[in-house]
This record gives structure tokens, sequence and C-alpha cells, in this order.
DNA sequence: TATGAATGAGACTTCATTCAT
DNA sequence: GATGAATGAAGTCTCATTCAT
């Protein structure tokens, strides 16, 4: 019932010379767009091809299949997310208040969603069959192990397995309401995002607060 | 002379002999299982057909299209949903404490995830083109609209837009983290479902304890 | 690129009961109707069998294939042409003149597309596939071989092949013309089958008055 | 979002490359055989694509549809019938006698169905639903149109409405007369090809006789 | 004998991918 | 490298015909 495993993962070949980059920025500007839209299946290679304003033998250039398309679509967005995530864990190492970290936390990939196409993108194909399922759930396991991290220095008496599982809350939470959020239109939202923020303070204050009394 | 437009919604013909429903429900137990493996796109009619042991021709007796396949199984797990949310509603009303309606709504609808494989499919297609979106969105806003009315209840200061924001947070809550336990294999659900709880309790008690006071 | 020929010609039965007979006739009218109204291949035997009231399993106790319900329309049709060839030829037996019996074959089979829907359905699939295009070219043969004995009482002097060529053309003319007016909607068809009639008197003059003179 | 509505009646690009346009030619000739071999419902687009030695996806790169294969065929017929019809119209311009004019079209049009397989793949099909029925009518509404006025110079006491008519009749008999030969097999075809003249002659004398007086 | 549910070959069309230019 | 015409497997859906009840 499940279509046999597609070819080759990565790019067929990383392109050095700018005009090639820029190429394949189009590229994957165009998938990204495209999937986001109406979805991986949905998603012709002919009209990504057409919207980047590439040959479609152009595009077959640089990436073997449609799933590779999407790979890197993948990959640009775990990229920014990474980012993001990395300034995050920056303001905590500089004190800010974890509270506010979370603030920055919902805020920051609230506006990702609404700036970055790849992960609309991704996040529409959410569930595709067999490797990807697992990339995609790569990002959200690598976020929780560095949650975990930051969740430590504020929660100390936590044991090992239950800051696991916090982290996991944490960002699963969080990710599931920016998904919620993006499938809304009109208003709301906004007040949507404070709520998951009071939302987890509630949750997390008293391991917080345990963890201070240590 | 053309033609006529055949509704895309209902089943061809409301079967009545056991024999004729029978069929159907096992083209739609093929029907929710491919959904729910390989999503709506690369399931395919003649997959469905066979994995029922029912020729294509009958398939297509019964269902118009694909949509419309895809709308019955979309059905039943509305219908079971529903179910258990009354169900709910009755511990409720019958004065079983709030927290552990929270905590029977979580068990039920995990229950049913293992259970109903209505419920995968629908999930995994959550997001689909045009009148499915409205279709599946609108069981969530239901149950919020009920749960607002539960709310109502047990925080009874609560402000008429505040309440109807609260209800969806629970709603698409619990919706969301069974989603993602659903995605998780092995063990370590369980403590998630738990910790959902614990979340979703601390989350409202300030909530019904002001209720409480009026 | 041809379809292999059908199976049987003839009904597969010949029903004696008047019940069977009346479910033939009302079958035979149901699939008249559909073949002229949208033409063999797009006329379902599902709807055939539903306009006539009938289950599909009766229709095909009567009729072995789909061919075969046209093949019985196209001889209906038959009957009733040959029906109406016979009166003319009564009437010239009678001392009618030649002209009026003109007119009056022009006016009768024109008549006849209005009220024979079998003659609708045979002409607007007047070539089909294989076996029946012969069966329906037999009735203009069978008519132009009888009316080249009428002719050769009013054109003695013509020689067996011209008497041959001179009655086909008058046939075919006729059918011709009838045809071309059943396309026509709205008024100009009265107008046209008059001068069909002034066309085929000028045509046949000159041979009536040799006939005539010898 | 969804796809673009296709003009079902252009052909999807004009090929200017010599290598395509033999490649769309072979599919239209392919197509016109079918069509007029076992009707347009019966043709397959598998089956023309094969005769002409195309790929099936070639074909459809070329038309988007089986109609606009059709509309296409009736196309060239149209070009090709209207372009021999010019012909005659100089010729009755530089002063050839309108008997041998008439003479003309008849053999050139009786040619042009040997030569030109649209023409039949056109005729054979000629009542299809909707626009076509309309697109073929139009070709002989058109060149009855024309016949008018030429016919308008020979016989100048015919008011309006009698040029129409006869005009009408002249077109309609010639075309069912050809259609009629067409159908026969072997010999005989050319004396019924020259009695067609004959009867046309009869038929106009008298309107050009009195034309003529005035 | 009548019924109509069941069958499955086959129709049209799409689209990922290749490869000659 | 770039191009886009060509390919054909595969998908959805129809409908003539059969056969168990």
């Amino acid at each position: 019932m499940l279509k046999p495993a597609r070819a080759a993962l990565a790019p067929r070949k990383t392109p050095v010379q700018s005009r090639s980059r820029e190429r394949v920025e189009r590229i994957l500007d165009a998938a990204a767009r495209a999937f986001a839209d109406v979805g991986f299946e949905a998603a012709t290679t002919d009209a990504i091809a057409a919207y980047a304003e590439v040959s479609i033998g152009s595009l077959y250039q640089f990436f073997p299949n449609k799933q590779a398309l999407f790979d890197a679509v993948a990959r640009r967005h775990f990229d920014h997310a990474t980012a993001l995530f990395d300034a995050l864990l920056a303001a905590d190492d500089e004190g800010v208040k974890w509270q506010d970290v979370l603030d920055r936390a919902v805020d920051g990939f609230a506006a990702l969603d609404r700036t970055d196409p790849n992960l609309r993108a991704v996040w529409r194909n959410w569930r595709m069959a067999g490797r990807f399922l697992a990339a995609t759930d790569t990002v959200n396991r690598e976020f929780a192990r560095r949650t975990e991290a930051v969740l430590a220095r504020h929660a100390r008496g936590l044991p090992k397995a239950k800051l696991e599982l916090v982290a996991t809350m944490v960002v699963e939470v969080i990710s599931s309401m920016l998904f919620v959020v993006a499938r809304q239109r009109g208003p709301g939202t906004r007040a949507m995002l404070e709520e998951t923020k009071v939302m987890l303070r509630r949750y997390l204050e008293p391991y917080a607060r345990e963890g201070r009394r240590k």
C-alpha cells in the first residue's frame, strides 16, 4: 500500500557558482510555495519549474526527484528554526527570565510561520510517507533535547526522565498551537498565542518553583 | 441529455440490506486504513477496493467518487467522537469533578485513536482542499462550543469571549497532543498523556477557582 | 481499430404472452428514444431499462446485448417505412398521378419523422460499424428496387440500368432531405419539403415525358 | 490553486518547429481516420496515438482532450472545403457557365471525399452533442450563404427568401449525395455523381431562365 | 421469471522523469 | 549546462453484461 521508498535524499550536486546557487534558491522558493499552497502530491514539478522560471530539465539537474525537492525545503525550514532556537538559548544564557524566553519562543515561531514559506510547506505536509516523517520529527526531537538542557537549569530537582517529558511537552504544544493558529483565518489568533503563553507558564511554574527551592 | 451532477457528499444510496451494509463497512474500513496509511492522494481507489475484497465497480456503486469515500470516513469519525463527547458531558452533569472529566476526555480520545481507524484517517489528512477542511474543523469547533457550555458552569466569572478562547485551547491541545502521541512509536506515550492532563489542570485551575468564588 | 462484431442479431426470444410483449415494446420505445436523443454509444442500457421501468436484468432477458436493441429498433423503423411505402404503391396502382404520389411520399415520410421515434433513432446513428450499416442501407436499397418498378411504368423507354439509377436517386434524395430537415430547428422546414418536391418533379419530368411518348 | 480551465477548442500550443508540425499532422491524420472508421465515441485516444506512432503523452501535449482533436480535424476539413469553394466562385467570376461550375462543384467535392480523410471524419460524426453540431452546420450554412450570392447573379428575379432556399437545397443535395456515394462500395458511384449533376441542372434551369429574362 | 448488486475491462487523462538537441 | 518535447505507467471512473437470489 505504501509507495516504494524514493531514491537519494541529498541534492544531486552542491552548486558553488553563484549563478547555480541562485537558480536553486528560486526553485526551492517555488517548491516551498507550491507545497504550502496545494500540498506535496498536488504540486507538479512542471508548475514548480515554471514558477521558478526555470526549465523542468534544469530542475532535475539539481534535484533527482520531487521528494528531494521537499527534503531541501524541509532542510531550509530546519535551518531557520534552528537559528531562531539558538537565539532563544542565548537569551536564556544572558539571564532573561524563563517566562520571557517562553514568550519570545511563541512569538518568534509565530512570526516565522508568517515569514518563512518553508515552514508552511513542511507543516502542511507534516505526515508524509516513510523517510520524511522521521526527518520532521527530528526537528522537534532535537529542539526537545536542547530545551531539556535549559529546563534543567530552572527546575533542578526534576529527574532526567521528567525533564525529558516536560521539554517534549513544551515543544510539542508550541508547535501544535502554531499549527492550529496557522489554520485559522482572520482574528483571534493573537489571543490564542497569548493564551498559549499563559498555559505554558502555568504548566511550568510548579516545576520552576520546585527547582528554585533546591 | 447531459449526465446529472451527482451530489459529492452523500453515499449514492443508503443500503438497507445487511449484505450491502456489510460491503459498505468493509469498503470504509479499507478506505480509512488507506487514508491513514498513505494519505488521501496516494490512496488509490483500486487498492481500497482490493483491500476490501470488493470490485472497483462495487465501490463506485456506493460512493460516487474518492472524495465521498473520505467524507464517509470522516462522518464515521465524527459520529464516534461525538458519542464519546456526549458521554463526557453526561458525566459532568452527574457531578463528576471537572478534573476527572478532563482525565476521562484525554483517556477516552486516546483509546479512540487506538480503536477507530477513521480517526487516524481524518487526522492524517486534516488539511484537504475545499469542502473537507471545513468539515473537519467543524468537529473541533463544535466540540469547543459544547466545551464552552461546560466551562461556563465551572468558571462563572469569565466573560463570553474568554470562555470561547479557553474552550478552544482545551479542545485543540487535547486533539494536538493525541496527534503527537499517535505519531510516536513505542513507550512514553502513557506518560505524555498523563502530563497532558497535568498541563490542562494547571491551566484551568485559576479559571475554575475564580468561578467558584462568585 | 474496429470493435469486434457483436453477437447475435435477433431477439433472444420471441415473446408471445401479452405481458412480455408489452415489456418488450416499452423497452424498445425507451431504446429508440435514447438512441435518438443521445446516440448509440452515449445511450446506456441502465438508462434505457430505467426509462422503460424495467430492470436491467429483464432487458437482457429479451435482448442479448445493446446492439440487438438497436437492431430491433431499426426493424420497427423498417416495418413502419415499408407500410407507408406500400400505401404509396397502392396509390400509384389506383392511377394517382405520379407527381402526386411523389408529393405524398415526401409528406408521408416527413410525417413519419415526426411521429416515429424509431426513425430518428436509426437516422441519428445511420453509420454504425459493421453489420448495422448494411441493415440500414438495405431499407433504402429495397425501396429503390420497388421504386424502380413504379418508375418503369411511367418511363417506359429507359433502360434497366438507368431505371435503377433514377430510382436510387429519388429514394436517396428524399431520405437525405428529410434528414436535413430533421436537423433544422424552427421554421423553413415546410418550404424545404415543398422545394424537394419541386426538385424531384423537375428531375423526373423529362424521363416521364420520354416514357409517355412511347 | 485550481487548475485553470483550458480552452477546449484551440490546440494547446501552436507548434512552429517542423518536427512538431509533422507530429501534429500525423496525430490529426490518425484521428481523422479513426473518427471516420469507427465514429467519435468508439475511437480511443490510445488507438489514435498508436496509429500516429506517437505516445499518448505527446498527443495530449498538443490537444487538451479528445474533443479538441475532433475540432482540429473539423477545422482542416473546413479549410480544405473552403479553398475548393473559393476556386469555384472564382470560376463563376471568370464567366464559366453556371452549369459547368455546378459540374465542377460536384466533381471537386467528390474528389475531396476520396482524398481528404478529414471530410469523412466530419461527415460520419455529423451530429455530435453541443458545440460541434453548430460548428459543422456552420460549414454548410456558410456555403449556402455564398452560393446564394452566386445564384443571385444568374437568377435575378428571385426574391431573397427564395434565393436562400434554393441555395440551401443545392448545397444540401450535393453534400448528401456525396455522403450517399461515399457509403456505396464498388462501381455505380460515377454514374450517380453524373446523375446528381443532371438533377441539379434540371432543378435550377427554370430559375436561371427567369433570371435571364430580366 | 424478475431483479439489481456485482463485476472488471477499458476509457480518458495526468504528471514525474528522461534524453536528444 | 540548459531546454522542453517525449514518454508511458498509473489513476479515477463508466458501463455493458452476468448471475445469485
